[in-house]
DNA sequence: CTTATTCATCGTAATATTGCAATGAAGCAA
DNA sequence: TTGCTTCATTGCAATATTACGATGAATAAG
């Protein structure tokens, strides 16, 4: 199969784990930190600071900006790339929602 | 090629990469509900609650106690599995060094 | 116009993931 | 023992993902 049964579970359900599909790349998770180490806006010399491919650096800024956390602008004959802030926080946010669900009720491993 | 080249990333970002892997499948997000909802463990009649096969089940089950998010005891003929808290704990605080990373420099979007 | 640079997209090969039926191991009941 | 239940594991088919080279569009320089 491959596919994932989305209809068996609820839309917060399908968010989170399509988000979390955007991070489980290491590639994209050091992009993420270049663009807010340089905090100005860095374009693809990307490219540079990783060692992936161009294509391969553009695919994942694709992803990225896919759900929405990163934003380009075309800067003359380069892209521009940063954060979107607020989307950040909205992440930010999802991921507490799971996080913060538990430890509320039990605080002992209990098997 | 479908290979993730982890070693041109920290030991860090490949981390956080592998984390969220297992929690891209709504399915995966689906157990963790269920198992912090029921505060005491539940086995797996999860096989009932999700609409998913039982072999489908305990494969995200072993994904789950890959990353030690979750523990399993064996309960006479039945299994009961929980939450490991301080993993938990530590997974959270994983997502958060993330997040908080951004906000501290720039909080208005570039571009 | 010609050339160079920057980037996105397409096509492809290698692998990974997802979900399931089938099988097997282990415990318990009769 | 025989049968039943509960899980884990294996093996498979259908996708998905990852990374790359090649190509093409767009802009700027000469």
């Amino acid at each position: 199969m491959g596919v994932t049964k989305t209809d068996l579970f609820t839309e917060e359900q399908n968010e989170l784990a399509s988000v979390a599909k955007v991070l489980a790349n290491p590639a994209r998770i050091a992009i993420l930190h270049h663009l807010f180490r340089a905090n100005a806006c860095i374009n693809s010399d990307l490219v540079q600071e990783l060692g992936l491919a161009q294509a391969t650096i553009s695919q994942h800024l694709r992803e990225l900006k896919g759900i929405g956390l990163v934003q380009g602008t075309i800067e003359g004959v380069s892209m521009s790339y940063c954060i979107n802030a607020s989307r950040w926080t909205e992440i930010k946010g999802l991921f507490n929602t799971l996080f913060d669900q538990y430890g509320l009720a039990s605080k002992e491993d209990c098997c």
